[in-house]
DNA sequence: AAGAAGATTCGCT
DNA sequence: GCGAATCTTCTTA
Protein backbone atom coordinates (compact mmCIF):
# COMPACT_ATOMS: atom_id res chain seq x y z
CA UNK A 1 0.00 0.00 0.00
CA UNK A 2 0.99 3.55 -0.74
CA UNK A 3 -0.58 6.71 0.77
CA UNK A 4 -0.07 10.29 1.43
CA UNK A 5 -0.63 12.76 3.81
CA UNK A 6 -2.44 16.08 3.29
CA UNK A 7 -2.55 17.46 7.13
CA UNK A 8 -4.26 20.47 8.32
CA UNK A 9 -2.44 23.89 7.16
CA UNK A 10 -0.98 21.86 4.13
CA UNK A 11 -0.93 24.70 1.67
CA UNK A 12 -0.91 21.75 -1.30
CA UNK A 13 -4.26 20.09 0.52
CA UNK A 14 -7.68 20.43 -0.94
CA UNK A 15 -8.72 21.83 2.41
CA UNK A 16 -6.21 24.51 2.67
CA UNK A 17 -8.43 27.39 1.04
CA UNK A 18 -11.11 26.11 3.46
CA UNK A 19 -14.11 24.08 2.70
CA UNK A 20 -16.09 23.73 -0.72
CA UNK A 21 -18.21 21.57 -2.33
CA UNK A 22 -15.85 19.59 -4.33
CA UNK A 23 -13.73 18.75 -0.64
CA UNK A 24 -16.66 18.24 1.60
CA UNK A 25 -16.09 15.04 2.31
CA UNK A 26 -12.70 16.30 4.25
CA UNK A 27 -14.29 17.68 6.85
CA UNK A 28 -16.16 14.44 7.80
CA UNK A 29 -14.74 12.78 10.89
CA UNK A 30 -11.78 10.49 10.20
CA UNK A 31 -12.53 6.99 8.22
CA UNK A 32 -14.79 8.66 5.61
CA UNK A 33 -14.10 8.44 1.74
CA UNK A 34 -13.05 12.04 -0.14
CA UNK A 35 -13.13 10.99 -3.84
CA UNK A 36 -12.82 13.55 -6.56
CA UNK A 37 -12.53 13.84 -10.10
CA UNK A 38 -9.04 15.24 -11.69
CA UNK A 39 -7.73 16.30 -15.35
CA UNK A 40 -10.80 15.31 -16.83
CA UNK A 41 -10.32 12.07 -16.71
CA UNK A 42 -9.50 10.42 -12.79
CA UNK A 43 -11.03 9.75 -9.78
CA UNK A 44 -8.53 9.74 -6.24
CA UNK A 45 -9.36 8.06 -3.29
CA UNK A 46 -8.77 9.86 -0.35
CA UNK A 47 -9.85 9.18 3.83
CA UNK A 48 -10.61 11.63 6.21
CA UNK A 49 -7.82 11.86 8.91
CA UNK A 50 -10.02 14.48 11.71
CA UNK A 51 -12.63 14.82 13.84
CA UNK A 52 -15.78 16.51 11.91
CA UNK A 53 -15.15 19.84 10.89
CA UNK A 54 -11.30 19.86 10.41
CA UNK A 55 -9.93 19.11 6.41
CA UNK A 56 -7.52 16.75 6.14
CA UNK A 57 -7.19 13.21 4.66
CA UNK A 58 -4.98 10.73 3.05
CA UNK A 59 -4.55 10.17 -0.60
CA UNK A 60 -4.48 6.54 -1.32
CA UNK A 61 -1.82 6.05 -4.16
CA UNK A 62 -1.89 2.35 -4.40
CA UNK A 63 -2.89 -1.11 -3.13
CA UNK A 64 -1.24 -4.49 -3.58
CA UNK A 65 -4.19 -6.58 -5.20
CA UNK A 66 -5.03 -9.60 -2.97
CA UNK A 67 -8.64 -10.81 -4.50
CA UNK A 68 -11.01 -10.03 -6.83
CA UNK A 69 -7.60 -9.86 -9.22
CA UNK A 70 -10.03 -11.31 -12.61
CA UNK A 71 -12.66 -8.62 -11.63
CA UNK A 72 -9.66 -5.91 -11.60
CA UNK A 73 -8.10 -6.86 -14.68
CA UNK A 74 -11.83 -6.46 -16.70
CA UNK A 75 -12.21 -3.37 -15.16
CA UNK A 76 -8.67 -2.31 -16.15
CA UNK A 77 -8.64 -3.45 -19.70
CA UNK A 78 -5.85 -7.05 -18.74
CA UNK A 79 -3.09 -4.97 -17.10
CA UNK A 80 -0.42 -6.54 -15.45
CA UNK A 81 -1.25 -7.53 -11.85
CA UNK A 82 1.34 -5.17 -10.75
CA UNK A 83 0.03 -2.17 -12.83
CA UNK A 84 -4.00 -3.05 -11.69
CA UNK A 85 -3.76 -0.78 -9.15
CA UNK A 86 -0.18 1.05 -8.76
CA UNK A 87 -1.18 4.89 -8.85
CA UNK A 88 -4.26 6.81 -7.63
CA UNK A 89 -5.92 6.93 -11.02
CA UNK A 90 -5.44 2.79 -11.93
CA UNK A 91 -6.57 2.44 -7.98
CA UNK A 92 -9.69 3.72 -8.61
CA UNK A 93 -10.33 1.96 -12.03
CA UNK A 94 -9.49 -0.97 -10.43
CA UNK A 95 -11.92 -0.63 -7.70
CA UNK A 96 -14.57 0.77 -9.47
CA UNK A 97 -14.53 3.67 -7.49
CA UNK A 98 -16.47 7.19 -8.53
CA UNK A 99 -18.14 9.78 -7.03
CA UNK A 100 -21.07 7.82 -5.78
CA UNK A 101 -18.16 6.69 -3.33
CA UNK A 102 -17.74 10.38 -1.81
CA UNK A 103 -18.40 11.11 1.48
CA UNK A 104 -19.05 6.65 2.64
CA UNK A 105 -18.07 5.77 5.86
CA UNK A 106 -15.20 3.62 5.19
CA UNK A 107 -15.73 2.13 8.70
CA UNK A 108 -19.06 0.69 8.25
CA UNK A 109 -20.08 0.74 4.68
CA UNK A 110 -20.28 -2.34 3.02
CA UNK A 111 -19.69 -1.39 -0.28
CA UNK A 112 -16.51 -0.05 -0.05
CA UNK A 113 -14.97 -0.41 3.40
CA UNK A 114 -10.60 -0.05 5.18
CA UNK A 115 -9.35 -3.10 7.29
CA UNK A 116 -6.50 -3.55 9.59
CA UNK A 117 -3.43 -4.41 8.21
CA UNK A 118 -1.96 -7.88 9.02
CA UNK A 119 1.03 -7.21 11.85
CA UNK A 120 3.52 -8.39 9.18
CA UNK A 121 3.63 -5.55 7.39
CA UNK A 122 3.99 -3.27 10.73
CA UNK A 123 7.29 -1.53 10.90
CA UNK A 124 7.73 -1.81 6.93
CA UNK A 125 6.78 1.54 5.84
CA UNK A 126 9.47 3.65 4.38
CA UNK A 127 8.75 7.79 3.78
CA UNK A 128 9.82 10.31 0.53
CA UNK A 129 8.59 13.48 -0.69
CA UNK A 130 4.84 13.50 -2.40
CA UNK A 131 4.47 13.00 -5.68
CA UNK A 132 3.14 15.70 -8.58
CA UNK A 133 3.14 18.77 -6.89
CA UNK A 134 4.01 21.86 -7.37
CA UNK A 135 3.70 23.49 -3.57
CA UNK A 136 5.53 21.80 -0.26
CA UNK A 137 7.51 19.32 -2.19
CA UNK A 138 10.05 18.95 0.65
CA UNK A 139 7.65 17.51 2.76
CA UNK A 140 8.30 13.61 3.42
CA UNK A 141 4.54 12.85 3.82
CA UNK A 142 4.70 9.67 1.15
CA UNK A 143 4.17 6.74 2.94
CA UNK A 144 4.89 2.75 1.09
CA UNK A 145 5.49 -0.77 2.11
CA UNK A 146 9.04 -1.22 1.69
CA UNK A 147 10.05 -3.47 -0.94
CA UNK A 148 6.95 -4.25 -2.06
CA UNK A 149 6.59 -3.79 -6.01
CA UNK A 150 3.30 -2.14 -5.93
CA UNK A 151 4.21 0.88 -5.38
CA UNK A 152 3.84 4.06 -7.95
CA UNK A 153 6.87 5.49 -7.05
CA UNK A 154 10.40 5.88 -6.07
CA UNK A 155 10.96 3.40 -2.96
CA UNK A 156 14.12 5.32 -1.76
CA UNK A 157 14.24 6.74 1.75
CA UNK A 158 14.92 10.71 1.27
CA UNK A 159 16.35 12.63 3.67
CA UNK A 160 13.54 13.02 6.55
CA UNK A 161 12.18 16.58 6.82
CA UNK A 162 11.22 18.53 8.94
CA UNK A 163 7.38 18.82 10.07
C1' DA B 1 -16.56 35.57 -18.47
C1' DA B 2 -12.53 33.42 -19.53
C1' DG B 3 -8.29 31.03 -18.73
C1' DA B 4 -4.88 28.32 -16.34
C1' DA B 5 -3.59 24.60 -13.33
C1' DG B 6 -4.34 20.32 -11.46
C1' DA B 7 -2.65 14.83 -5.58
C1' DT B 8 -2.83 11.28 -13.68
C1' DT B 9 -2.20 7.95 -17.20
C1' DC B 10 -1.16 6.32 -21.75
C1' DG B 11 0.85 6.22 -26.19
C1' DC B 12 4.02 7.90 -29.45
C1' DT B 13 8.66 9.93 -30.70
C1' DG C 1 10.58 12.63 -22.65
C1' DC C 2 6.37 15.05 -24.25
C1' DG C 3 1.70 15.93 -25.24
C1' DA C 4 -3.17 14.55 -25.41
C1' DA C 5 -7.42 13.38 -23.15
C1' DT C 6 -11.03 16.16 -20.73
C1' DC C 7 -13.42 18.58 -16.70
C1' DT C 8 -13.72 20.96 -12.18
C1' DT C 9 -12.12 24.63 -9.42
C1' DC C 10 -10.03 28.76 -8.44
C1' DT C 11 -8.12 33.19 -10.02
C1' DT C 12 -8.03 37.24 -12.68
C1' DA C 13 -2.17 35.88 -15.50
Amino acid sequence: METEAYPVGDAAGHAFRGQTRRNGSLYLTRGHAYVYFIYGMYYCLNVSSERAGIGAGVLVRALEPIEGIELMKERRGSSPVRDLARGPGRLTVAMAIDMRDDGVDLCTDPSLWLGVADSEYRGRVSATTRIGLSRERSRAWRFYERGSAFVSGPRLVSARSAS
